[in-house]
DNA sequence: GTAGGGTTAG
């Protein structure tokens, strides 16, 4: 190849060419063969930037790179993206006369496909002699295929098996990417069942890849038959199937895993920490939180900046917001992710001006933003009525960002309009949106409607909303409860007995409360708890409290069993097992809490002097004095 | 002396 063929970048900067004329110097520290010693050192310990380097020093100091060389410094240039190096490397490939040389066209290949280039990976294994395609290089081909063109990779893995190309459990590794949405499940399946047959699961790579592929698709109980039939689990297994737990959402198991784990003597690292954290964050279990934030400062993790993203996650998800904001503001570097993290914290409790500041900190910190957390700022902004600014940001989305909004954002500003009462701009936002309105867009408008009585639109939106999501019994409980406090009860009725007819039940609505490190749980009408007696004496202790101070005037409309839904046998409870006067209760509750509750706890926290703080499932309610935060707007 | 793969946050 001549010099003029070259990309331009190859003469400024960048990758030079070999030069003859090299400094002496840097000649006489490495010559002949160490050049690639060292290469090889620098790329096995993942110093692809210093091998990079290296290899300018090389061609600068004259010496001539050969097969040994390139594997090493193409790999390098594939992990850290960079086309324009590789694609000169390329050339010199074809200039230093190894493109026949087998373990530099698997490296090409390779890097092309982490490319995701996948027509260049293809060319150069179809200019390789059908007689000297090695595994390898289907392998490596196979493995750059599989996400992008899935029949693709098939048909090279089936023409290996009809050309007899032996199979290795690299070629099983590459496909099984292929197989982790559940749409793919069966072809996984198959897969997994030849990997059997020709013996590779006892291979522990493979046995941990396809637990993981188990656990994505969503099945989770054959990811868990194959991490007990692994013999000898390393902490790839566990975090494998620690973090298929907690993708599933069994966060009570992810708990029990990890225990589990370091029993057998296996020592956690980061990977294992997020799938925890996580995990402590859905289930509001901040203790356990603390301890594990406590194991991560006695090891070398603790300043691993996926973990703090996470810390602050788990923080804010347990209703400790300022610890959350301590570990954000002593992050050394804050990314994205950690802007994004924060923003929403602040809006999932209800701080909607602290998260609205934050953003625009996070724009003049020079962050651009992405779509993620325009979600986040625009759910912050409804949650606080923030209309006016919710409005502008979903504007500039576009016009200063050039994001186009997506559905997502869509019904975040239904939401944000549906509040203030604005349902009329919110139904033409919907009439006229580009993309086509799901499920939560309808859903949203369908909240507003109850908030401000609009039973006509509550209508329209509820026919809209089970045409996509028939199977969403929320929709329908929504519809039920405007229709009851419009005072039209064969409505209702109606909208129960299509429940019934379709089959469709309430999930049971639940609470929590960790107390001693340990989860008690609460569903509605619950007696199993062994303090069950004492919980309801507590209960009506302060009903008749709240009677009497007359908080519950406005109870006209009692929904059925409210007085013993799960947040006030959990509230009831903590009660009981407290003893300090100013104590903060945490309750999580999977569904939203309903008005009466909501009115109830207000009272409870101006008779007892405790503060609550409720997770519902979509946001935090801080009850003190009397009041909440949410200022009744949820 | 060389290649191909698996577990991670909002």
């Amino acid at each position: 190849m001549s010099r003029q063929s070259l990309p331009s970048c190859f003469k400024t900067g960048g990758l030079t060419q070999p030069n003859k004329t090299a400094t002496a110097a840097a000649a006489a520290v490495f010559t002949g063969g160490k050049w690639n010693t060292q290469l090889r050192e620098l790329s096995k310990k993942g110093q692809y930037n210093q091998a990079l380097i290296l290899y300018r020093q090389m061609l600068r100091s004259g010496a001539t790179p050969n097969a040994f060389t390139f594997p090493f410094i193409l790999k390098s240039s594939a992990a850290l993206s960079l086309h324009l190096a590789g694609k000169q490397l390329h050339c010199h490939v074809i200039k230093g006369g190894c493109l026949l040389e087998p373990f530099v066209q698997t490296a090409l290949i390779s890097m092309y496909g982490k490319f995701c280039l996948l027509d260049n990976a293809h060319k150069v294994f179809d200019e390789i002699p059908d007689s000297a395609r090695l595994t390898v290089c289907y392998n490596a081909l196979i493995s750059g295929l599989i996400q992008k063109r899935l029949s693709n990779a098939l048909l090279l893995f089936r023409e290996m098996r009809t050309k007899d190309v032996p199979l290795h459990s690299v070629t099983i590794l590459g496909l099984v990417p292929g197989c982790t949405i559940p749409l793919h499940l069966n072809l996984g399946s198959a897969l997994h069942c030849l990997v059997v047959k020709y013996g590779f699961i006892s291979d522990l790579n493979v046995a941990n890849c396809f637990l993981s592929m188990y656990a994505r698709c969503g099945s989770i109980e054959s990811a868990k038959r194959v991490f007990d039939e692994i013999p000898e689990r390393t902490l790839i297994t566990w975090n494998a199937m620690i973090s298929g737990y907690a993708q599933n959402g069994l966060c009570t198991e992810v708990l029990d895993l990890f225990r589990d784990m370091q029993c057998s003597g296996v020592h956690p690292d980061e990977v294992t920490f997020v799938g925890v954290l996580s995990s402590c964050a859905n289930l509001g279990a901040q203790r356990i939180g603390r301890e594990v934030e406590e194991m991560m400062d006695h090891c070398e993790f603790g300043f691993n900046p996926y973990l703090k993203n996470s810390l602050i996650s788990m923080y804010a998800r347990c209703g400790n917001l300022v610890r959350a904001r301590v570990i954000f503001d002593d992050m050394p570097e804050k990314t994205l992710v950690s802007w994004t993290t924060i923003i929403g914290g602040y809006g999932m409790h209800g701080q909607g001006e602290v998260a609205v500041e934050l953003f625009d900190q996070m724009i003049w910190a020079g962050i651009r933003p992405d779509k993620a957390v325009f979600v986040c700022v625009l759910t912050a902004c409804s949650h606080a009525g923030l209309t006016e600014k919710g409005l502008g940001y979903f504007y500039s989305m576009q016009e200063i960002y050039s994001l186009k909004p997506l559905s997502e954002h869509y019904s975040c500003v239904v939401d944000l309009l549906g509040r203030a009462g604005r349902l009329a701009e919110a139904m033409n936002l919907i009439e006229w949106m580009p993309v086509q309105p799901d499920g939560p867009v309808w859903g949203a408008l369908l909240g507003a409607c109850k908030i401000h009585k609009n039973v006509e639109l509550a209508e329209l939106a509820f026919n809209k909303v089970v045409e996509l999501e028939p199977r969403n019994i929320g929709y329908y409980v929504l519809l039920s409860n405007i229709y009851t406090e419009a005072g039209n009860m064969e409505g209702a009725l109606r909208i129960r007995r299509m429940m019934r007819e379709r089959g469709l039940k309430k999930d049971p609505g639940y609470s929590y409360v960790e107390y001693k490190g340990k989860n008690h749980l609460f569903v509605a009408g619950d007696k199993r708890h062994p303090q069950s007696k004492e919980i309801y004496a507590m209960l009506e202790k302060l009903e008749n409290l709240a009677k009497e101070g007359g908080e519950n005037e406005n109870h006209s409309q009692q929904r059925e069993n409210s007085a013993v839904h799960s947040e006030r046998l959990a509230i009831a409870f903590a009660l009981l097992s407290t003893n300090s006067s100013n104590a903060e209760i945490l309750v999580i509750k999977n569904l939203r809490i309903c008005g009466d509750c909501h009115m109830f706890v207000k009272s409870v926290s101006k008779i007892v002097k405790c503060r609550f703080v409720v997770r519902d499932a979509t946001r935090f309610h801080h009850f003190n004095g009397g009041s909440c935060s949410c200022n009744d707007y949820w």
